[in-house]
DNA sequence: AAAGAGCACAACCGCGACTTC
DNA sequence: TGAAGTCGCGGTTGTGCTCTT
């Protein structure tokens, strides 16, 4: 493997872009999409091999890339991501919407490292540097401190979605759909939700609410598109859902005390926070104190990182930019669902990538993509507009099941 | 004014994972 | 089942601009 074969290829141009390749590549894919990389620079008559063009349309030619100097907000964002998912590039520039990785990257490496050090923190374990060089006198013979805890972050993640284990993992799901009923299949609960845990999910879900559903009711698999956005335990219990945000802030947020234990109880208060309370208004985004939560876990991986979640409850500002829907009838193709896999893999962040960036990710995909406009579907658009709106659940426990029942009759609809 | 150091950014490289045949 | 092809990530290098001496 290795090397891309077409890079051994005679009379391929290497280095800058001229205006005219630019040009022809994105003629091309705006006409075309870009399909088969490999077959791009042939059909677009470029000398270029198919990575060059890949690499030039993600970090360059893409009509949804942000121009200008990263904001403080995004420095800020950058780095609290850079503490919890070490140098994953790509997972990071998920989070930013219009940044890429290599563009992040740079900035980080150009930039940011520098400026942690000025603060007096260490960019690799965002620990004091006094800390961090304590501990390296003590961790001299192994040479293991660097990214220590970015990585432990990462598997701690990796327990609470398997799509974050590997990124090469993650890219699988190109061709499976998102991967969040795997849940049910023990791979996140395995060896990481304690009884205690789960049973604090037992108490955001009430009885009646866990007796309503199970797999074998639902009957959902990761191959079922309208099921794939909802996530459960183990045992089958529904824990959110990545469709309905308003499911999960609200059924949540009414059914469970926080957990100081839980990091799961505690991310999933972290949806708790909603826009309108940490936040005056969608674009101005709140200082990193707001609505911070400390995702303290045992007293080990999260120790020293704080989560802004003012500032995700601030990027899922609803609504933002209109009242796009996605309805989930159309999204019936693995590719479909591709650009919105990419989004949830974090459950961290899902619920603020889900209430504002899905919708700017649908404003883009029907630009690149008009064939494939995502049109809300007149026969279900009432359900639907139901749905979406603050109505659909209130906030008594009681209602829930009914809440869920309704959820039920409307994927039954669907 | 010229040289070179520093910097930011774009692009390339090497690799692992996955898919296809 | 394994080789070849493909994709995409993270690290590294190249290039051009700006600043400093």
């Amino acid at each position: 493997m290795g090397r891309h074969s077409c890079c051994y290829k005679q009379k391929l141009r290497k280095g800058l872009w001229s205006p005219e390749e630019d040009e022809k590549l994105l003629r091309h894919i705006t006409q075309y999409g870009h399909g088969c990389w490999s077959s791009v620079p042939k059909q677009a008559g470029l000398q270029r091999c198919g990575k060059s063009c890949r690499l030039r349309w993600i970090n360059y030619l893409r009509p949804d890339l942000k121009r200008g100097a990263f904001s403080q907000e995004e420095e800020d964002l950058i780095i609290e991501f850079h503490a919890v998912l070490g140098n994953k590039w790509s997972q990071i520039a998920a989070q930013l919407p219009g940044r890429t990785d290599n563009e992040i990257k740079n900035l980080w490496n150009s930039c940011l490292k520098k400026k942690l050090r000025q603060r007096g923190i260490d960019p690799v374990t965002h620990k004091p540097l006094s800390e961090v060089e304590t501990s390296d006198e003590r961790d001299a013979t192994s040479g293991q401190t660097q990214d220590k805890v970015s990585r432990a972050s990462v598997e701690l993640l990796s327990h609470l979605n398997p799509q974050i284990s590997s990124s090469r993992t993650a890219r699988s799901s190109k061709n499976s759909n998102l991967m969040a009923p795997t849940v049910s299949k023990g791979t996140i609960a395995d060896g990481f939700v304690s009884n205690h845990q789960e049973n604090s999910m037992m108490n955001i879900c009430s009885s009646d609410f866990v007796d309503n559903f199970s797999p074998q009711q639902l009957n959902f698999s990761s191959s079922d598109s309208r099921f794939s956005n909802l996530w459960f335990t183990q045992t089958g219990k529904l824990l959110g859902s990545t469709l309905f945000p308003d499911f999960n802030s609200n059924v949540m947020s009414t059914l469970s005390p926080p957990s100081t234990n839980s990091f799961i109880s505690t991310a999933t208060m972290g949806m708790d926070f909603k826009p309108s309370d940490a936040v005056p208004s969608a674009n101005s985004t709140s200082s990193a104190s707001t609505g911070t939560a400390d995702l303290h876990h045992g007293g080990s991986y999260f120790g020293n990182s704080l989560v802004s979640w003012g500032l995700l409850a601030d990027c899922g500002s609803p609504d933002k930019e209109g009242s796009t829907s996605i309805h989930p009838s159309d999204m019936h193709q693995p590719g479909d669902f591709k650009w919105a896999a990419e989004y949830f893999q974090n459950p961290l962040f899902m619920a603020a990538a889900l209430q504002n960036q899905a919708q700017q990710h649908v404003s883009l995909y029907n630009q690149i993509k008009p064939e494939t406009q995502f049109v809300p579907d007149n026969s279900s658009s009432s359900m639907w507009d139901h749905l979406q709106g603050h109505e659909f659940l209130d906030n008594s426990s009681d209602t829930c099941v009914k809440d869920v029942q309704r959820l039920t009759a409307l994927f039954g609809h669907i």
